[in-house]
Formats: structure tokens, C-alpha cells, sequence
DNA sequence: ATGGCACCGCCCCGGTGA
């Protein structure tokens, strides 16, 4: 049995402790971070280390940035997106047991008429490019982290609100099925889950006790893997930690 | 209702996030 997460920290430096003491309570094989706001140089290798965990990391000042915890040690690893220049640190992917992970963070976008939108958009079609190529040298892959997009109605709280907003317009959602149309599934949605599911709830408004929140944060997995796939939840627990993100870990569990 | 909250940095305010 294997296990897969991500979880977007909102900066590492503020979150060590909980990212200790969740791997302490799930003990993953590989766990990606987003938005770990650090430049490789302060990077909390040791901690982890000690933690019994490898790590690989790819950051920059103030903004995005990304790591790959594992328990076994991640070959082949590759930061950012191959064949797509970028001056954001924003994918990490390594190969563990036998595994292809790949974690990203997703453009935001800021507003469908922006210039991030557009960058967004040129990032999607880099990422797929990519993928193409990554998924034909590895049958086994996962691509998880924060896409910055709810795929459907039902991963919005208030979908009429939010309709052709960030995140729920139709060139993202059209991103996302090109995606899943590369040979990927949303592993969440293998299995019943709980309505109003969401990974990310804001900070502001009380949102979170509102459950008031967005299904962003995705785990998708590739054919060969989909039918090993035995579970996939949200873990809502450290949203409710003192100085939480505003993000929750997604955990895919799969068999042999 | 363009605010709300949290994080960062050249740091008591502005940029960014989602």
C-alpha cells in the first residue's frame, strides 16, 4: 500500500511544525508542499531529515515554491515544467518506488481579464506539453498539488457567485478535462464523498466554520494506477489548527 | 458591498493570494 498527499502550507517557515507533526500522523510516501514562500537557502532541510523524510525543494523569495518529502529517496528529479521557461518556482517531480510524482502549484490567475490569467493559461498548455511526454516514460504516475481551479459546480460553495470567476471559468475547467483527457482521474472523485467537500476555505468571513470553500486542490493519477486506487479523502483536521493554511492536505491511498 | 485575513518584505504599508 502506498500513500500520496499535498498540501499547500502557505509558507513553510510558519508551518514546519504542523507539516512535522502531520507527517508524524500520516506517515506518506511522498508528500508534496505548495507556496513554501522560502528561498533554498532557508530551506528546513535538517528538520525534515530528522523527521526521518528526504526532501527535495525548489523555491524563491517571498512567493510559490515547492518540495517533495519522501520516505524513500526521489530519483530523477525535475524542477519545473521541461520545455516551458518560467521565472517562478512552481513543479517538482521525482520518481518514488517505482512512482512518477509530480507536484505543482497552479497559477491563481487573479482575474479572468488579467495578465496572470493569460500566463495561467500559457503555464496549462506548458504543463500538458510536458505531461504528454512524462506519462509516456511513466505508466505509474500521480500529478497532485493546488491547481487553482475547481473543476465543477460542486467543488464551489456558491456557484452562482462564483460563475466565470478565477477558478471556475470555463478556459480553466476546459484546462482541467484536457488534463484528464491525457489518460488521468480525479481520484477524489472514485469514491462517494461528502457534499461540500472543499480543500481551500479563505481566511476572511469565518468561511471555514461556514464551510464556505473550494475543491482546488486535486490528486490526479494515471490509468495504470486508477484501478490500485483505494481512497481519497480531504484531511479537514489541521484547517482547524491555531495558525492554519488556508489550504487542507488530499490524501490518495493505493493498494499493492 | 472589492471589504474581510494572512503572509512576505527592505518592514507600519503595499503586493499577492483565492
Amino acid at each position: 500500500m502506498k500513500k500520496f498527499a499535498t498540501w499547500n502550507v502557505n509558507s513553510l517557515s510558519i508551518r514546519l511544525p504542523q507539516v512535522l507533526d502531520w507527517l508524524a500522523a500520516h506517515p506518506v510516501d511522498a508528500l508534496v508542499l505548495q507556496e513554501t514562500k522560502l528561498t533554498d537557502d532557508k530551506f528546513p532541510t535538517m528538520e525534515i531529515g530528522e523527521a526521518g523524510y528526504q526532501v527535495q525543494w525548489f523555491g524563491q523569495k517571498t512567493y510559490n515554491g515547492v518540495a517533495l518529502i519522501s520516505r524513500e529517496t526521489a530519483t530523477d528529479v525535475v524542477k519545473n515544467i521541461t520545455g516551458f521557461a518560467d521565472e517562478q518556482a512552481r513543479v517538482i517531480a521525482g520518481t518514488v518506488g517505482g512512482v512518477r510524482v509530480i507536484g505543482g502549484y497552479f497559477p491563481n490567475g487573479q482575474a479572468p481579464d488579467s495578465e496572470k490569467f493569460v500566463y495561467k493559461m500559457n503555464w496549462l498548455t506548458g504543463l500538458r506539453n510536458w505531461l504528454t511526454e512524462e506519462m509516456k516514460a511513466h505508466e505509474n504516475l500521480v500529478l497532485m498539488g493546488d491547481f487553482n481551479i475547481a473543476p465543477e459546480d460542486r467543488d464551489v460553495y456558491d456557484p452562482i457567485a462564483w460563475a466565470g470567476q478565477i477558478h471556475c471559468t470555463p478556459q480553466e475547467r476546459e484546462h482541467f478535462q484536457q488534463l484528464i483527457g491525457l489518460g488521468l482521474t480525479d481520484a477524489f472523485r472514485l469514491f462517494e464523498q461528502p457534499p461540500k467537500s472543499w480543500s481551500w476555505w479563505d481566511y476572511r468571513n469565518l468561511a471555514f466554520r461556514k464551510n464556505q470553500g473550494l475543491r482546488i486542490d486535486h490528486i490526479l493519477v494515471s490509468e495504470a494506477l486508477k484501478p490500485r486506487v483505494t481512497a481519497c479523502e480531504i484531511d479537514k483536521l489541521p484547517r482547524k489548527n491555531e495558525r492554519p493554511s488556508d489550504h487542507a492536505p488530499v490524501i490518495v491511498t493505493i493498494d499493492g
